[in-house]
DNA sequence: TCAATATTTTTTGTATACAATTTATATAAT
DNA sequence: ATTATATAAATTGTATACAAAAAATATTGA
């Protein structure tokens, strides 16, 4: 009865579906369906809706439908992102340990010599790495919610290849690295509304 | 079959257990069993289910849990409380309408006139005023899934009287009256962090 | 033709059954 | 008595059935 899958139907209901919509297989504005989901992924109709209520809570899914962001949604997104990754910058500069620094500084490397593959896991670190930091548990899980929507905003602005943004990283991580705790929040404030910039910027083409 | 309730069972089943830890009656701690709490509201162990999982996403329940807040877990809320709600209130400063101020003058007052029930009311909207004014859907969620932990806190201390608290709020509205946004980020901070120090105050001694 | 209403179909919400898992309890061996 | 193992009980995860609600389609009257 129980499929060979390593891990719970409901589990990988939720990756299943999360995953689709993030590579864009699942376009925004669908409806979805219970019973159809149900018989792709070869299970019943209980584990998917717990995983679309999931879905629901970290805003990729809206009464049943995969969202669309406008830009008021990001522009709101990346208020709070700047508030929240803002603080976090500071904090790290006082706190930051040197290897966490060093692992920063390897992000930004990776930064400029990686694959595409590797640069978009690199640019989450480096986020991730200073937000950690700041050993919030709220914190760490709001943007984790944030996180969805954040990746589909991230693949554009690495494919693009946006200019200076490895630069950005790099004067960051220098901030920190000089312990001077204004300067990193203003250039991670700096960095986060250059992102949203950009990203708007081909938002409008579409 | 379906009983006369005007409301799904599942939105039934979600006030009920959330107002249930709210006011004490399932005590932090408590495991909750989904056929026991069937059982007590008369419905399947489905609709339970879905109102667990919404009280897991708002950090009322951990697995299974009611969640007994740390010390700790207050700090981090107030964290992110502090910069949201500070932001709000610069913001509310060049933002909120007259007619807006003039509601939140009324908080002022009934703080100073009501009733307790009234004064936890008039606190609520006090902040709810402030932070729709900035007009951040993706704000107003964060802060709305914190409520209920907030909730319990607040409860505590309206009713043990803070001193100071409603003068707090009143330098705060006149601040956005006199749209000084500086000051009124301060005084929002200096608030809440007097309002989280006094109740660790009172967590100390339980 | 078009709006209004009825009818059918689809989809969701809820209850229930049962298997899988976890947790508690009892039994045996040292 | 204490640990290890077996057994039983409780609890959760999943599938399925069916009723309620919503959405789509057809039908009627102007």
């Amino acid at each position: 009865m129980k499929k060979n899958a390593s891990q719970s139907a409901y589990l990988h209901a939720y990756e299943s579906i999360r995953d689709k919509v993030l590579n864009g297989e699942i376009a925004g504005g669908t409806k979805l369906v219970e019973e159809k989901l149900a018989k792709d992924l070869g299970v019943s109709r209980t584990p998917i809706r717990e995983a679309i209520r999931k879905l629901e809570q970290e805003d990729l899914i809206q009464d049943k439908r995969v969202v669309l962001p406008t830009e008021k949604d990001l522009r709101e997104i990346f208020q709070v992102r700047i508030l929240l990754e803002g603080f976090a910058a500071r904090a790290s500069a006082t706190y930051m340990s040197e290897e966490a620094i060093e692992e920063l500084q390897k992000c930004v490397d990776i930064g400029r010599n990686g694959t595409t593959e590797e640069i978009m896991k690199a640019n989450k670190a480096f986020h991730e790495i200073i937000l950690d930091t700041n050993n919030n548990k709220v914190m760490i899980k709001i943007m984790d919610r944030m996180q969805s929507i954040i990746y589909l905003f991230r693949k554009t602005v690495v494919y693009h290849k946006r200019p200076h943004l490895i630069d950005e990283h790099e004067q960051i991580c220098n901030a920190i690295r000089n312990r001077n705790p204004e300067e990193a929040e203003e250039l991670m404030k700096k960095h986060l509304e250059a992102d949203l910039a950009f990203f708007l910027h081909f938002m409008g083409q579409d």
